[in-house]
DNA sequence: TTGTACGCGTTATCAC
DNA sequence: GTGATAACGCGTACAA
C-alpha cells in the first residue's frame, strides 16, 4: 500500500517538467527540507544523507534556482555598484578586486554605470533594487534629494566609495582628495613653484573632482598663492583634452611653472604637447597628475602623479558592504591613502 | 455590511508588513491582476484605472520584486556576459554598448569576468544560470568539452563574440580576426617587407590571439614567406612587455624589417622602446598593433594599426540575443568589418 | 475589461 | 537529525 500511494504521489510531481530541489529530494528519498539544508547549513544534516544528497545533485546537474531562494529568503547574494564609468583606470582597478572580494564571499556583482548623469544614477539604483541587491556600493557622496530620499528609505545598506569624510553618516571607502592634492601642492611649493596652472577634470556630478580641485586651492591659500582664473580650465577625460587644455593654460599670463593635472590621461595629454611645443620639463615647466596607471610611468617621460591603491578601495568596499550585512561589528569606513610617486615631470620652479 | 467586510478583509493584509503589489492593489482599489496588468501589458487596461494604479504605484513608492516575477514567468530579464577582462580597451568599448542596447531593450546586463581561464570561465557561466540570465553573450568559441556539454545542455540561448566564422552552428559577432590580419600582412607586403616579426598576445585561452597569429602565418605562407621560430614570441597585454619582447625579437638575425603586435598595448611598448634604441620608424623598421584606442593615435608616434569597431560587436551582440529571445526570425550573426588604418610607424621596407 | 485562484522553487518554522 | 508545510510576491489561465 505504502508504496502504491508514494508513487501515485510521486507521479504529479514528475509531470512537473524537469524542476528542481523537489526531484532532487525525491530521488535521493529525503524530504525537500534536507536538500535545502544540504546546500545552506550543510553541518545540521547527518554525513550520510549529506553525501548522498550531494551525489543526487551532481548526478541530475541540478542548479538551484536563485530568484525562488531570493523570494524566500529575502536575500539574492548580490551587491550592486554603480559606477560613473567602467573601463577607466582607477574605477577598473577597483572593479576587478571588488569583483574578486565578493566571489570569495560569495556574492555576485551587480555593475551599473551613471556616466556622471546624476539622474541616470537614480534609475540605475531601482534597477539595483529592484534586482534585489542586497547592499550598495557607490561612488562620492553628494546627490541630489530625490536620490538621498531615495536612499535613506531604501532597508539595504549602501557606502561611498573613491571619497572619505571622517564625520559622514555613512561609511566610506576612499582616498581624501582634498588631502592628495594639498600634498602634491606642497610638494610643488616646496620645490619654489608659485605660479600654478589647473587642468581640471570637469566637476560635473563629480565630488571627487571638485575635491581635488578644493585641494588645490585650500593647499595653495595657505602659502598665500591662487590660480588665475583664465589658467583653471576644465575637461573631461582624454589625452585629446589634456594636449588642446595645455596650450590654453600657457597661454596665460604670467604664464606658470607647473600645471596639475586632474587625472591620468589629461595629464598624458599635457605632457604630449609640452613635448611637441619644444617645452623641456621639467627644466621649463613642472606636470602633475592624479592616479597611476601603467602609462604614466612607462611612456617617454614618467609622469610624477598621485598614486592611490584602487584595487585596495574595491576590494574594502566589497568587505566592508559585506560585513554590515552579515552584522559584524566594523562597521567604520576607511581612509586609502594615497601617496605622491615623484617623476621626472617635476623639478625647481625656473628663474625668470 | 459590504464596508465591514472589506475592511475585516483589508486587515490581514496589512499586518503583512510593507510588501507590495497585493498593497498597490488593495489602496487603488483594484485586483492583483489589474496591477500586474498596468506594469506588463498596460494595453489591456483601460485609460481609468490604469492612470490611477500608476498614480498608486507612484505615490506608495512600490519597486516591483525581481525575483517574485522570475519565479513566477521564468524570465529574468537579464543577460549574462562572460569576458576575459572587463577594462581593457575594445572589450570595455564593447561593454558600454552592450549595456546600453541591452537597457534600451529592458534587459540588465549580468557582467562576470574570466581572467583567460578556462576553468573560471565555466564556474561563472554556471553562476550566471543559477541567477536565471535568459541569454548568455560569450566571447571566442573555442571551449573545453565540459563547458561545451554544460552550454548544450542549457535551455538559454548563447552566441559568441569578438569572433567570427560563418559555419558556425552558434551565432557570432565580431572581427573575422585571421582575415584582418592577412589583410595587414598584404599591406606590409606591398610596402617590400619580406622579414617579419611578431609579438603574438599569448594563446593561452585566447583562440582571437591565435587567429591574429594564424591569420600571419597563412598570409605570410601565401607569399611564400614565413616567421622564423625565434622572431615569434609571446606576451601579455602591457607596455612593458611590448618594450622587452621588441628588444627579443631585434636580437635575432637577420633582422626582422616589418613587426606585427597582437594588442595595442603590446605595440605601443614596442614603438616606445624602438625609440628609445633609436631606431627611426619607419626608416628602419615597421610595427603595427591590432585595436585602435586613443592612444594609438595620441602618442608622439601614431601607430598603425588594425581598427575593430568594438562598440558595434556590443551593440550587436546584445541586438542579437534578445531577438533570439524575442522569437525575431533574424537570428544569423554578423561579421563586423576590420579596417587597415595607416599612421607613421609602417613605409617601405629599408634596402639593404 | 476586470477579478479569482493557483503555481513558480526555495527557505524556514514547526513538530517529530 | 529529519520531515511536513506554510509562506515569499508576482504572473496568468480561467471565469465573470
Amino acid at each position: 500500500m505504502d508504496k502504491q500511494i508514494d508513487q501515485s504521489t510521486i507521479k504529479p510531481q514528475a509531470s512537473r517538467k524537469s524542476t528542481g530541489l523537489r526531484q532532487v529530494a525525491a530521488v535521493a528519498g529525503v524530504s525537500t527540507a534536507t536538500v535545502s539544508r544540504v546546500l545552506n547549513n550543510p553541518e545540521s544534516v547527518s554525513e550520510g544523507l549529506r553525501t548522498r544528497v550531494l551525489m543526487v545533485i551532481d548526478q541530475l546537474g541540478w542548479v538551484p534556482n536563485a530568484a525562488a531562494r531570493a523570494l524566500s529568503s529575502n536575500r539574492t547574494g548580490a551587491i550592486g555598484a554603480i559606477f560613473p564609468a567602467l573601463g577607466v583606470g582607477d574605477f577598473a582597478r577597483a572593479i576587478d578586486a571588488m569583483q574578486d572580494a565578493l566571489a570569495a564571499r560569495n556574492y555576485l556583482l551587480l555593475l551599473a554605470r551613471s556616466r556622471y548623469d546624476a539622474a541616470l544614477e537614480l534609475v540605475q539604483a531601482r534597477k539595483l533594487v529592484e534586482r534585489g541587491v542586497d547592499g550598495l556600493i557607490l561612488v562620492g557622496s553628494t546627490r541630489s534629494q530625490d536620490y538621498e530620499q531615495f536612499l535613506r528609505r531604501l532597508s539595504i545598506p549602501y557606502i561611498n566609495s573613491f571619497v572619505f569624510d571622517a564625520d559622514s553618516a555613512i561609511p566610506c571607502v576612499g582616498p581624501d582628495n582634498a588631502r592628495a592634492m594639498a600634498e602634491m601642492v606642497d610638494y610643488l611649493v616646496s620645490l619654489g613653484h608659485r605660479r600654478f596652472g589647473m587642468i581640471a577634470q570637469t566637476n560635473r556630478n563629480n565630488d571627487r573632482a571638485a575635491a581635488r580641485r578644493d585641494g588645490v586651492r585650500d593647499a595653495l591659500a595657505r602659502y598665500g598663492l591662487a590660480i588665475p582664473p583664465q589658467a583653471m580650465v576644465e575637461g573631461e577625460w582624454s589625452i585629446a583634452e589634456g594636449r588642446k587644455l595645455l596650450r590654453q593654460v600657457l597661454a596665460t599670463s604670467p604664464r606658470p611653472t607647473a600645471i596639475i593635472c586632474g587625472n591620468a590621461l589629461l595629464a598624458i595629454g599635457a605632457v604630449l604637447e609640452a613635448a611637441e611645443m619644444h617645452i623641456v620639463l621639467p627644466r621649463d615647466l613642472s606636470i602633475v597628475g592624479y592616479d597611476d596607471t601603467e602609462l604614466m610611468s612607462e611612456l617617454p617621460q614618467p609622469i610624477t602623479t598621485v598614486r592611490v591603491a584602487s584595487d585596495r578601495v574595491g576590494k574594502l568596499a566589497a568587505d566592508l558592504i559585506v560585513d554590515m550585512l552579515e552584522g559584524q561589528t566594523s562597521v567604520s569606513g576607511a581612509r586609502i591613502p594615497s601617496e605622491i610617486v615623484v617623476r621626472s615631470t617635476t623639478g625647481p620652479a625656473p628663474q625668470d
